[in-house]
DNA sequence: AATCAACTCCCCATAAATAGCGAGGTTGCG
DNA sequence: CGCAACCTCGCTATTTATGGGGAGTTGATT
């Protein structure tokens, strides 16, 4: 099965710009032989990029009206790691019922299923295919496809990413060990004092470390730099 | 051929105890063919579960030194989305070259490939394959079974999570819409001053919605709260 | 109709974090 | 050997956050 997708892969890997990965990303929708294709991707400091076959008119709906705090798609896709069909999410709720009518008159398919991937410092992606089709065509749809989508979502995701920082390595200025513990403190809730002593440091060296761990991060004050920090996938290792 | 694969997958996916799923991803070593195969998770509590085929005494001597810390394979693969083969890693230093001297010493192969995977609310895993042969093989053997791999790295990182927290979907308490809102505005740096204007409230309707987040999410201060909604994903997109 | 959860506003006293000075020792890399 | 980055410690003044009270309005769900 995977076979079908090779050209495609082949293709995508090729892509320089995120221009060629558009084009690219938006022919995926005949391989998958769908409506419509969707890859959403934002990463820790808010910057988003999408490739999607929606309507315009629904894609600036989306945007103003701030859909993605109601979207059961984003908000569950966000706590899974497995992909999932549309109908597995929480619909419940009205304003959840209300955007789904919405979305249905904007000719967003009634089927749907969505690949969450994760990538380095935080980034976060969606990779949907959506389609018109009764449950169980796309019952059997789905079943046939998901290993494909998934890897499918790794290729783009991987290309997206590299394209983005031009290589596939991050140069991040990381935090020193020091650093890390402190915020790890921080982090489960101990103040300076408690953290110090934790630490086996005075708290006025703490205070030096989070000082410095708020000027790599370019933090204005503690909790942001533990936001980032934790956003940015620093702390853990 | 994934076919191969297939009762692999399968098994995995029956497992319904971190036992038995031990002991399948020791088996895919056969299915895998190599000498070592590695599944080692951290979520961002940092708790920790590994299924590895290395000695014991590796094991040991890996922790009790805290090798994560100079292992090139964890440090770059922390910051790579791409599954990588450690020859591509950065093993210029002197702490990573002792370090890959001793794990040759306990019988790590000469060749590994390790592929990234991250879950949701900052879980971060690596499943990684180790054998000893020539360059040569091992490059077919890493362009054959990429895929293989990647695809086994996302069913096996999600059969762990599925048994780690029981079930797939978090049911989680939620915080209300301007608990979410109050906690994102400081996630990004306001002070509480800066955080009500930006909201339009009052500082002291601001602190009521910390105080109750706090409550909601067992934490000792705010610092501490918005560390608990990050890492349990809920301040969403 | 009642109840519950969320949203909004206010005061006061205390605890904690931040900003600004400065200073010395160790480690690793070129 | 020197530079850079890290780790460690101390003092003072000011700003900010926290803890403990209380109270009225919506809106949705039962």
């Amino acid at each position: 099965m995977s076979g079908t997708l090779e050209p495609s892969i082949e293709r995508i890997h090729r892509a320089e710009t995120l221009e060629d990965l558009n084009g690219e990303i938006l022919a995926l929708r005949e391989a998958f032989e769908v409506e419509h294709l969707v890859y959403h991707s934002v990463n820790s400091t808010g910057e988003q990029y999408a490739a999607l076959t929606y309507s315009d008119e629904w894609v600036d709906q989306y945007l103003t009206e701030d859909y993605a705090r109601i979207d059961p798609v984003v908000q569950g896709c966000y706590r899974r790691f497995h992909p999932v069909d549309w109908k597995n999410l929480n619909w419940s709720g009205k304003a959840a019922r209300e955007f789904m009518g919405r979305a249905q008159d904007a000719g967003v398919g009634n089927q749907g299923f969505s690949v969450p991937i994760r990538g380095p410092s935080g980034q976060f992606a969606l990779f949907t295919v959506s389609h018109q089709c009764n449950d169980d065509e796309w019952a059997k749809y789905t079943e046939t496809r998901t290993r494909d989508l998934i890897l499918m979502s790794h290729f783009v995701n991987q290309k997206a990413l590299e394209i983005e920082r031009g290589t596939d390595i991050t140069s991040l200025q990381s935090l020193s060990p020091r650093e890390k513990d402190t915020l790890t403190m921080l982090a489960v809730g101990y103040s300076r004092a408690q953290a110090a002593e934790s630490l086996s440091i005075s708290e006025h060296t703490l205070r030096v470390y989070i000082e410095s761990a708020r000027f790599k991060l370019g933090a204005m004050n503690t909790t942001h730099a533990l936001a980032r920090a934790l956003s940015m996938g620093l702390l853990v290792v």
